[in-house]
RNA sequence: GGGCGCGUAGCUCAGCGGGAGAGCACUACGUUGACAUCGUAGGGGUCGCUGGUUCAAUCCCAGCCGCGCCCACCA
């Protein structure tokens, strides 16, 4: 006997240990099935789940589960990622707080630590997605800095490079002077901060009474400037290009040249250039050959190329210094209030600076080309297809991708430096030893590069590398290139981008033919979460609470396109209440003796409920198995809760209960055995439409009920059903039963009579006649509106509808048990608003276009409501008028 | 500045060219046999605003108002 209410702790370890010690998540690379393939993005190692990791993997897990389910080989690859930055952080915290430096201890002693660190705290967040109930095939789990990903990283760095699509450059990047690294483009956040503009006079070289203005944002860079720019047309400065101004200060003799760049509408028309430490201006001082004088170290604090009372002060100290010697110098013009957005990075969180280095970068643009080519002729679909234009909008604007790091954790650039700089590019020591003794005619010490790549280098190999790329293993063969990739456009670029460009560079082929954009979970203010503002909600919270399957259930419920989510505590408990729904079910099940049936046919059946719920799952399996192929997992879960609940329970075993349940010293009904079979079959049909979606509970009650209890429901197979199961006579009689009894219900409850008991409809003989009977059914709904008088005698069949009739007798005269002020208001209104409907539907039906161009059926369709509508208006009206005789 | 998306019940959200939906919350009634984590019935919405297309618009189109996100070098 089962429990009174599921109790998800008490199933759901148990269940998943069955499940992966079975081996049932495992592919299998010798089958003849068709693969299905997902690569899972891999979790940062450092990271715990939090509610985008969960609607990510369980849609993820849908998939998986439903095309395993459907007899596909499936392949859901997981792994780990190294995460650079991230895990470096974690690391250096932890040191930190036993007093410990990174650069007290060396390079190798620390890149121990995070191996430790890792072995002992890395697992969290796929011990988290075995709580979700993920089912990926664990034995082939990766991580980004295993040997083979490692090999599969230095070939593709030393392939690229050879072929000139890797190369090293002196150019701006952003510097992250807090974590002392560059850091991409992509990591750059653009925050908005309230400054000033600071308007300078800068005295000219000739005419020291004479001053150019300029402005700036960021005074303390005027130290590094080289160079004045103005409009080539613009009139005001025109005799002074080609002069020299005085740079305060400093007493360097800057140049002022013309350059489309500076914006004569704009401040004063002049641009101060300082080439080192801005992008903008980086550019102009190549077009001009203005001197590049790098003023910053690597913290971000001045260093010897400026004037000695300024050396060693921070950036932020050396700005108050510099706008305090310029107002005493009486160059200070004036000081406006400026809002403007400050480049930050991402994790760091500290303002960045553009700031001069030796880098590693890849040409982006030209892996470019194919991968948004992929995307244009259809090979690579994104769904939904609107994310495509943002895909193109990057590719097609890409900058070179700096790939180095200052970092020590990652995968360190294979690249070794002879005495003289030359550099030797190799998968290994020894060959870039050759190479360099080949090079300088004999050996020589090499200095390997102390940089490591970029985190999303080695992600971006991740569809192959994991395969064991480079060697053509079978699983290479066989599982590339994928089938879905699952994400959030969040990682776009970061990922998906990159991952299209290195698929189709190494393997020929993109990584997967689509790409599922799910929305984003936010927080309750609607803010993307994030690892770094700590605004994350723990998932398993919510598990612990109201059972993984109910999570599970709310995530797909509200994973529509289009609309981030915002996630309502509200959802899950009713979502549990749901899984209740279903455990109870089961219960009345087990209760009445509905064991599964082998000789049962479900395209057999000769009773009316019996030949329609088989024809509703039939419906349902349909619905589910089309809306997930299609993505549409919000369709999926409203059609399983429509099917269970409204349908299934609400009905179904409604009407079962008159013929399995013996009424006291009666005998069982002829129709009892058959019942029983169909209801088994039918619940566990569901627990199969279920399984996808919520794993755990529909597994555990198939280990009390399923046809074949020993086998794991996971693995069987989809029901298939047979479009002929579909029995159109009984669906159509079915729908007619219930209208008729929620009208009666309705009419009761109008009424006010209190009456308790369900109506025990006695629903059995096969579907002759159904639209007879219905259009009866129908009549005597009609009947029982008009109140004053049931006449039960004429129109009162045998069988089916005598409770019906029996029940409308107990109808009492309205004005003994309503108060009738109340009523009176009531009925009023209802009499309008449903005169208000005729007259609408009056105006449509009048309507010249409308009688010529609509098809027939609406017209018909119109009709009929009109009729209906005025029948409700005249019981209404009559009920009114009698309760004013009354009163 | 460019791009994308959203505005539907008190809240969180589906849906959609022909009768406005779900969950939660709310009201009334109902518990000795599947389920009170329940059942039955009910209240509550000019589907952001304004125009247009159409026989018909919550849905398609345009404009506007509000909100959010992404991208971008404005000193």
């Amino acid at each position: 006997m089962l429990e009174k209410t599921y109790s998800p702790a008490d199933v759901e370890g148990r269940l998943y240990e069955r499940w992966e010690g079975s081996g049932a998540f495992a592919s299998d690379v010798s089958s003849n099935a068709v693969p299905y393939t997902i690569m899972m993005p891999p979790p940062n190692v450092t990271g715990s789940l939090h509610m985008g990791h969960a609607l990510t993997f369980t849609v993820q897990d849908i998939l998986i589960r439903y095309f395993r389910m459907t007899g596909r080989d499936t392949l859901w690859q997981p792994g780990t990622d190294h995460a650079g930055i991230a895990t470096q952080m974690v690391v250096e915290r932890n040191l930190a707080a036993e007093g410990i430096d990174r650069r007290d201890i060396g390079r190798q002693a620390f890149i121990d630590k995070v191996w430790d660190w890792k072995e002992h705290s890395g697992g969290t967040i796929v011990n988290q997605l075995r709580q979700l109930g993920a089912s990926p095939d664990w034995e082939r789990e990766r991580f980004t800095m295993d040997d083979g990903l490692s090999a599969a990283v230095r070939k593709v760095f030393v392939k690229l490079y050879r072929e000139g699509l890797i190369y090293r450059d002196k150019r701006l990047v952003n510097w992250d002077p807090k974590l002392m690294t560059a850091i991409s483009d992509l990591e750059v956040e653009a925050r908005e901060i309230d400054g000033n503009l600071w308007h300078f006079r800068y005295p000219l070289a000739d005419h020291p009474d004479r001053f150019v203005v300029v402005a700036t944002t960021r005074p303390e860079t005027m130290l590094g400037d080289t160079g004045i720019a103005v409009h080539p047309d613009d009139a005001r400065y025109r005799d002074l290009v080609g002069q020299f101004a005085v740079l305060p200060l400093v007493g360097r003799r800057i140049p002022i040249v013309a350059d489309e760049y500076a914006d004569p509408e704009q401040g004063s028309g002049a641009v101060k250039m300082t080439p080192a430490h801005d992008f903008n201006d980086f550019e102009v001082g190549r077009r001009h050959d203005l001197e590049m004088i790098n003023i910053m170290d690597a913290h971000a604090q001045l260093n010897d190329e400026v004037p000695e009372k300024y050396r060693g002060m921070d950036r932020f100290e050396a700005r108050k210094a510099v706008v305090a010697d310029m107002e005493a110098a009486g160059l200070l013009e004036k000081v406006e209030p400026h809002r403007h957005t400050v480049p930050h990075g991402d994790r760091g969180g500290v303002p960045l600076e553009p700031w001069l280095t030796d880098q590693w970068y890849c040409d982006a643009a030209t892996l470019a080309r194919p991968a948004i080519e992929a995307v244009e002729t259809g090979k690579t679909v994104f769904v939904p297809k609107s994310w495509e234009k943002t895909y193109f909008e990057w590719m097609r604007n890409i900058q070179p991708w700096c790939i180095s790091r200052q970092l020590w954790w990652g995968h360190q650039i294979p690249a070794w430096y002879g005495p003289d700089g030359e550099v030797f590019v190799a998968e290994t020591e020894e060959e870039a030893a050759s190479a360099a003794q080949a090079h300088y005619g004999k050996p020589v010490d090499l200095v390997r590069d102390d940089d490591v790549l970029d985190t999303w280098f080695s992600s971006a190999l991740w569809p192959f590398s994991t395969l064991g790329w480079p060697e053509r293993t079978e699983h290479l063969q066989r599982y590339y290139p994928g089938d879905v990739l699952v994400t959030g456009f969040d990682i776009i670029f970061f990922w998906v981008a990159r991952m299209m460009m290195m698929g189709l560079h190494f393997m020929k082929d993109a990584p997967f033919s689509t790409v599922y954009i799910h929305a984003l979970v936010r927080d309750a203010k609607g803010q993307k979460m994030s690892k770094s503002k700590n605004n994350v909600i723990d998932p398993l919270d919510l598990t612990s609470k109201y059972g993984t399957d109910a999570l599970r259930f709310t995530l797909t419920a509200m994973a529509a396109q289009g609309r981030d989510i915002k996630l309502a505590e509200g959802r899950v408990e009713g979502y549990r209440n749901f899984a209740t729904k279903i455990w109870n079910a089961a219960r009345f099940c087990e209760m009445n003796g509905c064991v599964a049936d082998p000789s049962f046919d479900p395209t057999r059946c000769g009773e009316t409920v019996n030949r329609w719920i088989v024809g509703e799952v039939a419906k349902t399996a349909e619905t589910v198995a089309t809306a997930i192929e299609a993505y549409k997992f919000n369709e999926a879960a409203a059609a399983l809760y429509q099917f269970f609940w409204g349908t299934f329970c609400d009905w179904y075993l409604e009407f079962t209960k008159p013929i399995l349940q013996t009424p006291e010293g009666g005998s069982e009904h002829p129709a009892a055995a058959e019942t029983r079979a169909a209801t088994a079959w039918a619940l566990n049909r569901a627990l199969h439409l279920l399984h996808p979606v919520m794993p755990y509970i529909t597994e555990e009650l198939w280990a009390n009920f399923g046809e074949e209890a020993d086998k794991l429901l996971m693995s069987r197979a989809w029901p298939e059903l047979p479009a002929s199961i579909i029995d159109a006579d009984a669906t159509a009689e079915m729908d007619w039963v219930i209208r008729l009894i929620s009208e009666v219900r309705s009419i009761r409850s109008e009424m006010n009579v209190p009456l308790g008991a369900q109506i025990p409809l006695m629903l059995t003989g096969a579907a002759d006649a159904s639209a007879d009977r219905a259009k009866r059914y129908r009549e005597i709904i009609l009947r029982l509106a008009r109140l004053s008088s049931i006449e039960v005698g004429d129109a009162a069949p045998a069988g089916a509808v005598q409770s019906v009739l029996d029940e409308a007798t107990l109808v009492l005269p309205i004005a003994d048990v309503i108060d009738i002020a109340q009523e009176r208001a009531r009925l009023t209104k209802e009499v309008a608003k449903a005169d208000g409907e005729i007259a609408k539907i009056d105006k449509k039906l009048s309507n010249q276009g409308f009688l010529a161009k609509a098809p027939e059926a609406v017209v018909e369709e119109n009709r009929e409501r009109r009729a209906e509508e005025e029948e409700r208006r005249d019981r209404l009206a009559a009920a009114l008028s009698r309760l004013e005789q009354a009163g």
